[in-house]
DNA sequence: GGGTATCCTTGACCCAGATCAAGCGCGAAC
DNA sequence: GTTCGCGCTTGATCTGGGTCAAGGATACCC
């Protein structure tokens, strides 16, 4: 039972949710032309597998819709969730044929794909596409490191408030509210794939998620609908300097 | 008393150590000339700050000789190093006024630096810069990535397991050493470092370091020296399925 | 209605690594 | 020589988060 929101997308760059965020950000209408050629949409059901590590992929592409995960597996079976990918989020590496990471969509997905080696002939021809990944790249390096923070310094509560600080902003950003009044918002992840993303068991994540709830510093509605009443409050709790200026 | 080693390459780009690897690598003779117009040379001693989290950067540059780290502070004083810069790493990021992270050489050092702005102006008119940062910002990337599931998953023992490969292949691609035989370097790192880098307090670092040592994994001269005599043990230690194929 | 599968919570206990503390080795300064 | 300081090691103890185990809540299916 595909979802009303999702379907729409499959058409035009021009009507594109992610146009302004994506790789093809900067593209002028010629380039997208051209991008149109060699795109196609898949979609996934939450939990299939888009790739695996070590496959062959003939294809790059942007998340459309939806939230897929990046995640790093110890023969042992721990396993590391290494990123998040959200709308506009870019999946891939032109020049590279074998996937590094399990590529698995966290809720129903939409992407828009783009053949390799087509995509990477562009690249060369069109600077707008390689100079914006670039910037994402950059983007990326600078979450990632963030991250480390998080997976080396942190404590268990540090790093749930911090995780829900950066779901909420982003869900903020994206639904353009204001940093006045709470964030609502409904957690995209179980408690295991936040823990794959924290470094922490999954008993772990459910006690402080309970402690934050009763410390009063999210409201829950069922397991997975949050209240932020104060960010600021959230923010501290995450050990953030950072004064939670939505700089997006 | 500027070492030996470090004063000679502050001349000609021809003759310089990091000449194909940097970020002008892929640039013709023309290019190089060009960037030879807006670049300087700066040595720190160890110990240094090259640049604190936050300051205005009015460069960006090249490790050209010696280490330096990237480093995250909470108010608490807790720290996490974020990155490894050797030889060849470039510094800074095009399009940002602020750097983001506090960089610190952790030996003597060498930078080649370019002024900033000219810089920018010249990513854009040159193709060749901008295609091999985006590489190395990529490989930089898949870096920050694997260090995630060590900081998140690793035990103490696997952790210094994998920071002790990580600095011996290294050292052996830049020795051009084969694969056969025992691995020998200098830590460029206190066991302080070395505790930021890998989420932990010194003395466990030092304890784990004590434990390899009187499992025969790696010798020890001095609290310097290493000597890696079976670098497939080695690798089995930091639990990674990776084979060793010196993949540079 | 009952069965069962998934996701989550909570409790009891344990252990890897943190913390606190003492002391060693060695080079530099005097 | 002695003293100092720094980087490091080692021991004793503590504790945050892991592990093991037992349910609870919700949804779906028969």
């Amino acid at each position: 039972m595909p979802n009303e929101q999702l379907t729409p997308h499959t058409q035009h760059c021009d009507d594109c949710p992610i146009r302004h965020r994506a790789v093809c950000a900067r593209c002028e209408s010629d380039e997208l032309q051209a991008l149109e050629e060699i795109k196609y949409y898949r979609t996934f059901e939450a939990g299939q597998t888009v790739v695996w590590s070590g496959d062959q992929m003939d294809f790059v592409g942007s998340v459309v819709a939806g939230i897929a995960s990046l995640t790093q597996t110890m023969e042992d079976g721990r396993t590391q969730m290494v990123g998040l990918l959200l709308p506009s989020d870019f999946v891939g590496r032109p020049g590279r044929d074998a996937a590094a990471y399990d590529v698995v969509a966290t809720t129903e997905l939409v992407m828009c794909c783009f053949r390799k080696k087509p995509f990477e002939r562009m690249m060369l021809e069109t600077p707008h596409i390689a100079q914006r990944l670039l910037e994402m790249t950059l983007d990326e390096l600078d979450a990632a490191r963030e991250w480390m923070l998080v997976l080396g310094r942190k404590t268990a509560r540090e790093k749930i408030a911090s995780l829900l600080s950066i779901i909420a902003r982003r869900d903020a950003s994206l639904k353009l509210v204001g940093s006045k009044g709470p964030l609502v918002f409904d957690l995209p992840l179980t408690r295991e794939a936040m823990a794959d993303y924290l470094g922490l068991t999954l008993e772990t994540v459910s006690r402080q998620m309970s402690a934050l709830k009763r410390d009063g510093v999210i409201q829950l509605e069922g397991k997975r609908h949050v209240t932020i009443p104060d960010l600021r409050r959230l923010l501290d709790e995450a050990g953030d300097d950072n004064d939670g200026g939505m700089m997006i």
